[in-house]
DNA sequence: ATACTTGCAAACCCTTTGCACGTAG
DNA sequence: CTACGTGCAAAGGGTTTGCAAGTAT
């Protein structure tokens, strides 16, 4: 069995974005591609770690930035804390985050997007970015 | 001329708060209470010095964070830079962003306000607080 | 009088960076 | 071969904290 069984998707991913492929950024790549939550930097380094061992925490950051760049994912900062990472294949989305568990959900209004670009439009803007992020507690 | 002018309205909002009036709070409170725009922790610091110089540091953020906590003031942290400040006798409000000149707009929907909380409850929760930001760039 | 606040400086956390070595293309 | 990527460790920015001295109540 051998162990560089990432996805020949990594390498794909990050050759359409123009970056060299190293076993590094495939760590930290096929560790996006399998996340199904929001990691932060720190835990994305932790997951690719047991990919490959010799991923450092520069090489990490470097490398989630880099990412972010060329738009290959989307980062999130909830509540000022550390930035929380996701890859950017899936259409956009906003967040509900459970303030006594942590856990985020992840949910689309078409309504309150174009309400968004209705009140922008008002004021003589055009949205580029946005963020909406709903701190709930369960009823 | 008295120099510390103070309205008396800063020590009011501080005693209601259960806080003890002491003249570095005095001069951070009326810097938030003249302040119309979003100031972060030094530019609070930066305008309170300017009331009384011996402020520090360390009480601007102690303060901040102690009147944060008693609900006087509300913090933000846009694009996941520094936290900024607003006193909290405002009604709630969202922002728009202007991503070239910084500058950020205050704004309600009341139509928006109610789908978040009708998504919300779609998952079983209620919004305890919420963030909605607009970056946009003028057309 | 006494608990709360302060200033200072050190510590913290997350993130970025300079450098010399390594490697994908 | 050469430009780009890497690990390491140090530095950076924003924020918090331990401590002894100061002060509001």
């Amino acid at each position: 069995m051998s162990d560089d069984s990432e996805t020949p998707e990594t390498a794909e991913i990050l050759r359409e974005a123009g970056l060299r492929i190293t076993r590094q950024r495939e760590a930290i790549a096929s560790v996006l591609l399998e996340a199904t939550d929001h990691p932060d930097a720190e835990e994305i380094l932790t997951r690719a770690r047991e990919r490959d061992a010799s991923v450092s925490q520069a090489t990490a950051y470097r490398t989630l930035a880099v990412m972010a760049e060329k738009g290959l994912l989307r980062s999130h900062t909830f509540d000022g804390g550390s930035s929380r990472f996701e890859l950017a294949d899936r259409p956009h989305h906003d967040h509900l985050i459970d303030i006594d568990t942590g856990d985020i959900m992840e949910f689309v209004s078409a309504e309150i997007e174009s309400l968004q670009r209705k009140i922008a439009a008002e004021y003589g803007y055009e949205i580029v970015a946005h963020r909406l992020e709903l701190y709930c507690r369960k009823k």
